[in-house]
Order: C-alpha cells, then structure tokens, then sequence
DNA sequence: CTAATCTCTCTAGCAACTATAGCTTCAAGA
DNA sequence: TCTTGAAGCTATAGTTGCTAGAGAGATTAG
C-alpha cells in the first residue's frame, strides 16, 4: 500500500495535483487509513501513470476522462479512442503551424536590430504596428 | 473621442478585455462624459494595438508592460527591448520543439493503429506504458 | 418620449494546477 | 514511552488572460 507522498515520488506526479485529480474525479477515492490517510495500490498507480502520460502528450484533462473511461471498458470500440488522438494531433500542428509564424516574425524583428535608443528601436516599431509585419500571425488560440 | 464600444470595434479588442487591461493598469485610466463612461484618444487606441500587436506575438502581459514603459522612454537603451524579444523568441522556439516531439509520438500512435476493441487498442496501450513512447517528451512547460 | 442599444460595476468562471494556513497523524530515535 | 520532524489532512486563494453574467444607469434613433 502505498502513501500519497510515495505515489507521488513513483508517478513524478505532485501531491497536490493527485488530490486535485481526485477531487475533479479522474482519479477514483482510494481507501483511508484509521488515521484518514488516502492509501494506493498497483492499479492507481497505473491509473496515475495513464494520466500523466497523457498529459505530457498534451492531452486536456477531459479528453483524458474520455480516455480513461474507455480503457475500463476493454469490449468497446477502439474508433473513439482514435478520434481521441487524431483530434489531438491535429491541435498540435495547428499550435505548431502558428508557433512557427510567430518565430519567423520575432526573428525578422530581431534581425533589423536596434541601434542605441528607443527612438529608432524597430522592435518597438514593429509592435505598434502591424503593418510592417511580413505576414498574418492574427487570433485563434 | 471614441467610446469604449467604438475602440474595441477599431482594435479588434473586446470591451471586456479593455477594461480587464486597464484594471491591471496596462492601459492608463481615460477620461469620462458626464455620465462616467469613458473616452478614449489615439493615444488610446495607439496603446491598445501596440498591446494587442504583442500579445498576437505571444508576449506575456508583464513583458508587454516592460515593453510599454520602455516605449514612453524614447531616450532609453534599446537593449532592454532586443532582450525581452530574444527571450520571447526563444520561448516560442522552445515549445515548437516539444510540440514537434508531441506530434511525432502522436503520428506514430495513430499509425500502430487500433484493431476494432480496446482490448488490444495500441493507443490506450501506448498511453499507459511510456516505454512504448520512441522519445522523452517529458516535462517542463 | 420611448425603446433599443451601450456602458457601468461587480462577481464568478475557465484550464490545470500551485501555494498557503492551520491542523492531525505517523515513523523513528533517545 | 516520549518526542520530534516529516508527511498528511482540509479548505481557501492565487496563477494567466481573459470571458460571461447580473442588474443598474447612459445615450441615441425614431
């Protein structure tokens, strides 16, 4: 049986953040000890580990709720678990795709340099105004 | 003088939003009608695009607020400036290559594929072992 | 003059935790 | 057995960057 602190140094997962876990229920009510401490065993550990994985790909938590329910059903259909990924995949390069637009624009702003003083900083000129950006890197987080 | 209403509509920043950055004092506070609405200038609205400009780029509120000050201090050093856009630059370029890493596991988990039931789903499986992962991907937001 | 639209303040909520306060329980050494 | 220090407990508030709502007052078009 294992304590929350040991869990937490077996996972790498902070105490908090499992007691939050619990209390957003992604992470079942585990038995107390006569002293009212939670006590775990190999399949909350297992359950803990599946959570952060996930979370380390990027997951949000309620996909992760999503997940986890239907890894307790093994007979279900593995179509929505991959729907799951797949979503999730395409989130990651669509961040990626406007990460590298603001990558190429900080460093074109970089390049023209400032020389001396605020006055003629282009860097502060470019922030205040659009225009003189090369492309759109507009909205839509 | 603009209304609140007319500065958001020329800023593409929601009114909500412009009161919220004047509440954490990224906006000065503007004078009001008789009716304690308030007014706005180009001043204003100059402020508010450099502001929304930055944070299209990423820029968190606090470094835009450096960014701000450096800007009513046309005298000042420009190194302040060039330092916060490194920085910001290479915050972005650090989390397009966890991102990358992201999108490489997640590919790879979608082409093991799932083969009709949980029960022997690669992707539920992948997520509960790490060692199944090819790379770290570990932490460090 | 009235109705519709703005605007005002204030509070609460989102994700996904993290930190703090003030308390109790547990494990190990003297 | 006692004591001390670490680890655990609950509950609340803070983080970032907004967004949404309630309920009231202001302004403007017809």
């Amino acid at each position: 049986m294992l304590t929350i602190g040991k869990l937490a140094h077996e996972t790498g997962v902070k105490v908090p953040t499992i007691r939050y876990y619990e209390q957003i229920g992604l992470l079942p009510e585990p038995d107390r000890s006569a002293g009212n401490q939670r006590l775990y065993d190999g399949a909350h550990r297992d359950r803990l580990r599946f959570v952060r994985h996930a979370r380390e790909l990027g997951f949000p938590l309620d996909a992760i709720r999503d997940l986890l329910s239907l890894s307790d059903r093994p007979e279900a259909s593995c179509a929505a678990a991959d729907g799951i990924v797949r979503e999730q995949l395409h989130a990651v390069r669509e961040r990626i795709a406007r990460l590298q637009a603001l990558e190429e624009e900080l460093a074109r702003m970089i390049a023209q340099g400032c020389h001396g003083t605020i006055a003629d900083c282009r860097v502060i000129e470019v922030l205040g105004d659009h225009a003189l950006c090369a492309h759109d890197h507009a909205g839509g987080d």
